[in-house]
DNA sequence: TTATTTTTTGCAACAATATTGCATTTTCGT
DNA sequence: ACGAAAATGCAATATTGTTGCAAAAAATAA
């Protein structure tokens, strides 16, 4: 069975045309991507709320997870790491390249534990690292 | 003098009502602001433009910096560092409390170095974690 | 396969958030 | 107090996100 099938098989998530092309963008994308990155590069014209709505599945499912920026975009990549419906464990670092502003999962290189003050439990961390990435140098 | 001034004063800011008492908000609250909290916490009725120029003028001249979220709003908080105009250096964790949904710089707190893969260039890091703040345990 | 149930989709309406141009008002330096 | 420069309010517009509901599609049962 191909990739795409196995992903939303695995998921209990009925195959539709919109969840196939979506994940399908999603496999074949090297960055992240934003909602309106989603709308842009998929032909088929789907209606805004169905990415909308396919997206956050995605997320609840734990198949993308999204990364937190300073403008105020929401970003989505695929997830690599095992991650289960309603608990994501991705725990690497993200790279935003201020040249050609892709977003790009670095899977190897892992956040490291910082010592918070008394009192204070750690739940989730996100590190978002910005800069010149390998290609733009 | 007094520190509201001193600090537009400093930075070369025309002092008007609407940044006197936007910058005073930030200085007497806590945790970081959003733009809708800045709206509702300020008594005065200032016109939501007016708001957003306001903060966007302080990020830019480095009196307050921007806190990254997964959800989709920007958050904002004092510059305690010594942020130029254009340039910021913090470079401390910040705290998002799951149950009393505050944000918190935790200034002591240093993000610790990274290394990156081979080319990666690193101007800025943003480390954001999130879980039960010391208050809310 | 066909019929039935369940889920997903599109549409429309709405709400919230953000941006821009321009005339008026306020602040600043003289 | 006066003139130049900057900030503000208003209105119009754009972008982004949410919700209810009927039609369509997919999954399941027969
Ligand atoms: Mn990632
Ligand atoms: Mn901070
Ligand atoms: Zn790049
Ligand atoms: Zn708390």
């Amino acid at each position: 069975m191909d990739q795409l099938m196995d992903i939303l098989k695995r998921n209990q998530l009925s195959v539709t045309e919109g969840r196939r092309k979506i994940l399908e963008l999603f496999l074949k994308s090297d960055g992240a991507l934003a909602h309106a990155d989603v709308e842009k590069k998929i032909d088929a014209g789907f209606d805004r709320v169905t990415v909308y709505r396919t997206l956050q599945t995605f997320v609840e499912k734990g198949i993308i997870h999204n990364i937190p920026t300073t403008d105020n975009s929401i970003l989505y990549a695929l997830c690599k790491d095992n991650c289960e419906a309603g608990h994501h464990h991705d725990n690497h670092v993200h790279f935003i390249c201020d040249v050609c502003d892709k977003t790009i999962c670095l899977e190897h290189v892992a956040i490291p534990e910082v010592k918070l003050p008394k009192g204070y439990q750690q739940r989730q961390a996100d590190l978002v690292i910005s800069g010149v990435c390998d290609d733009c140098r």
